[in-house]
DNA sequence: CTTATACTAAACCAATTGGTTTACTAAAAA
DNA sequence: TTTTTAGTAAACCAATTGGTTTAGTATAAG
């Protein structure tokens, strides 16, 4: 699916807290956002942008929403790192890095 | 450190075009902008913020200016993804998943 | 020296985002 | 039945973002 918005959507803190949260265990929508100092309505807003990537399934059980991770889309965002990382590592095998005297030094170049 | 800000670098697809541009080779501002329709500021802009959250390093190499990636940020958030993963996985061994497809009426866990 | 190149810096603008409030519905509790 | 709970839906708003243009700086080429 689109690794697209699953990088958008876990792009944002709130978000990111909230799929931390799950895997740790599942949750309602209420308890979801019940740490957040904002309305249940802007949690509820975020966690349907992550259902919208398919980063968390929600299902209705009785009058309450319940949220699970989907571990599926997870693991495709993890392999587009894979990916750019072994290319990355592939390539400097091959050529060495012409930064890597730099490479200490985190300071943004002038 | 700041998997926050790699994440929320890595969400916009122009900047995730950017990073997989180098991860096949290092290039120049002007090189990683000729793809684009974009103006060159504009990528440049973009190449800022992948600075600012480390995914990238920039070098001034004469009048150009040099960029790579920095392997080790990349790899923090992909073992962000990794904990995710495996904190999840350990917990569905333990409990089982409440939304599997026949639906018990399990209680979310606290 | 003069001009072109390869950028950076900053002002500016429209669209998107992250939050609010207000209003609604379905299910459980009293 | 009436009320409360657990949400959704939508209008709305301020701040941020992603783009532009204009202007400036350092280096290389003519």
């Amino acid at each position: 699916m689109a690794v697209e918005a699953v990088f958008s959507a876990i792009g944002d803190p709130t978000r990111r807290a909230i799929v931390e949260r799950l895997s740790r265990s599942d949750a309602t929508v209420n308890e979801l956002a019940s740490p957040f100092s904002m309305t249940l309505q802007a949690v509820a807003k975020h966690i349907r942008i992550l259902e919208g990537a398919g980063v968390i399934r929600k299902k209705k059980i009785g009058r309450s929403y319940h949220c699970a991770l989907n571990r599926a889309v997870l693991t495709e965002a993890r392999s587009w790192l894979d990916d750019l990382e072994r290319d990355w590592s592939d390539r400097l095998d091959r050529l060495g890095d012409f930064l890597a005297e730099d490479a200490k030094s985190d300071r943004p170049a002038q």
